[in-house]
DNA sequence: CTGTTAGCGCCTTCAA
DNA sequence: TTGAAGGCGCTAACAG
């Protein structure tokens, strides 16, 4: 079934159907319905294709994942695949596959960029209208990125250029949240593990949290901040310098559920009890720590809200060629679980 | 950039340099390479759009996944996606988002007949040349696809009535391993928490098992059977069954990771260790339970495996219009970690 | 307000 | 072995 068909069946012209579709050109509004009327007993729709190859949009935009196995990415593909459909887009999904290509090795940029270069030529070629790139980590892609012709959006990174438009979360409130809830608890002593040195994400947790401490009353002597590199052994390895400690405090923020576990699984094999020796804090709410026992209480980051306000973005930009904010930041939420004990009178 | 330029660069017609591209037709093989050369230098490549208009072909599959948040789906996707684009195939995902429309209720069937229409609907449009329909749940899928003129090939799931090309994984000879390796570490009194009693796979897991352990000279008197229904709490039912047995099992088989966490806690809160007093075996290897206490010894689904052989078939079905299996079974990985001890001596 | 028509970029038949 | 030409289904400029 195609246009003509319908014209004769409506007895009108092809371009009177194509009018009564789309909302464009003269036509009365008696004939449009009639139009209308037809397309819908004949359950005619028309052919994308044919359509794209006349107005040089396909309708589609490309989401370039840089690994589909990590923990963000389905949640963030949900979002942006869900909004994508309603406003009548179809997605298509390019996957790096990084974490098995270059393995935790995030900073392997040349490396990456080939692998990139790749994927946005597969884009090209599908034409795709626009393209949102998601992350599998937090990071600085400026300089990964081509300049492209279409529109871009980032998910769940940034770009320190401010030549992209992003979506990210907020890490400086949701850390003084944290900060807050053990003072909250009777926390006086409190540590940290920290994520990367130089990551931004990083940076702003340890600003947040110090600053949610001090609004608490408690001093920056009272806090200990243990090195860490995002994995699970920095975890475990802060817990070795907890240990040695003499003044140890009694709760800890670690930047991420992996390192909370590895600090949280060096402390039971110790014969620690957790929260009662310890409390502990997490960050990414995380599937993999969901059974840890205790529950571990931690951040979890609106990854379908990324997904959808970095489509919600990327369309306007495909419309309109420009967006108002160049960067979107979202609110994490706290997720409260058993890690966190409250201390009684000193 | 587009074939007549290239033509006109090449000093020869439109018609040579499709044939040059496409290998069809006849052509010298001096003017092809000159045409490839040109081609090359050029950066150009066809347009798919035009070409599919023209061809009826979009060199596009569709991936329907039920949920993209569950844990298997991004494996899944992971391996159809790879195979696909090495093989100059597009994808487009399509998520139904089960898990929150319909929750757990997965015989919905009706109710998912209609997310799905939509989903098949979308399809149409984009005018795939294949579908591969990834299940979150391993079940029967048939009289839920719609009768279809374009190839579909199942994933993770299966269809009784044998009409759809499905690609699986084996359930029964995994079950008599984890049989076999129960007695290896001579248990002599077992149990099994079973999936809910409609299921396929559950039927298939519990023969298997009985099988392994009458292979080693296990008695069927000396197997206690839990019922469960694949969830978290059901693991903690059967515990408080086995709690009630005046002989015990000293090893347990759960027939997956959710219902073995759901025991282990159970059994932990009880102040029983693992697998000192009780050892138990999941199935699933879930990111979910990577860091329970002890770590869960389980069984690995193959899951790219299945996205790239479902991709595979796909591929074949759409060049071939048909292939030699209907059925696809792929063998699963037995995971060894901690949570099996050996009985010592009697 | 309505209809005719020229392409979008490509493939493929057919004639030379 | 090569090239001219028609047409895939649609949109939009233009003529009526």
């Amino acid at each position: 079934m195609n246009m003509k068909e319908i014209a004769e069946l409506a007895g009108v012209s092809v371009a009177a159907v194509s009018y009564a579709l789309n909302g464009t050109g003269n036509i009365s509004e008696k004939k449009r319905k009639e139009i209308l009327e037809i397309v819908k007993k004949e359950g005619y729709s028309p052919n994308r294709i044919a359509k794209s190859l006349r107005t040089k949009k396909s309708s589609t935009i490309g989401i370039m994942v840089e690994d589909i196995t990590s923990f963000q990415t389905p949640r963030i593909l949900n979002g942006i695949n869900e909004y994508a459909e309603k406003n009548g887009y179809t997605v298509i999904l390019n996957n790096l596959g990084l974490l098995k290509k270059t393995g935790k090795n995030i900073d392997a940029v040349c490396e990456h960029r080939d692998i990139l270069k790749k994927g946005m030529e597969l884009f090209e070629k599908a034409q795709v209208d626009g393209i949102v790139y998601a992350s599998h980590h937090d990071r600085d892609v400026s300089g990964l990125l081509p300049q492209f012709h279409i529109p871009v959006v980032l998910a769940y990174c940034y770009d320190m250029t401010h030549q992209n438009y992003c979506v990210t979360y907020d890490n400086t409130d949701i850390s003084k949240e944290i900060a807050k809830y053990l003072a909250g608890h009777h926390h006086k002593d409190v540590g940290i593990i920290c994520g990367a040195d130089s990551s931004r994400p990083a940076q702003k947790r340890y600003s947040g949290y110090i600053e949610g401490l001090e609004e608490c009353g408690i001093d920056p002597e009272h806090v200990w901040s243990f090195t860490g590199d995002w994995e699970f052994e920095s975890g475990e390895a802060a817990y070795r310098q907890y240990k040695r400690l003499r003044v140890k405090p009694t709760a800890v923020f670690a930047m991420n559920d992996l390192m909370a576990v590895g600090f949280m699984d060096a402390a039971l094999n110790d014969g620690k009890k957790i929260p009662e020796d310890i409390s502990i804090v997490g960050f990414d709410n995380r599937q993999e720590c969901r059974f840890t026992r205790p529950r571990l209480t931690t951040v979890d980051i609106p990854l379908e809200q990324m997904g959808k306000e970095s489509a919600k973005l990327l369309l306007n930009l495909i419309k309109d060629g420009e967006a108002d904010d160049r960067k979107i930041i979202l609110p994490c939420s706290f997720v409260e679980k058993e890690s966190v004990a409250t201390i009684e009178s000193k």
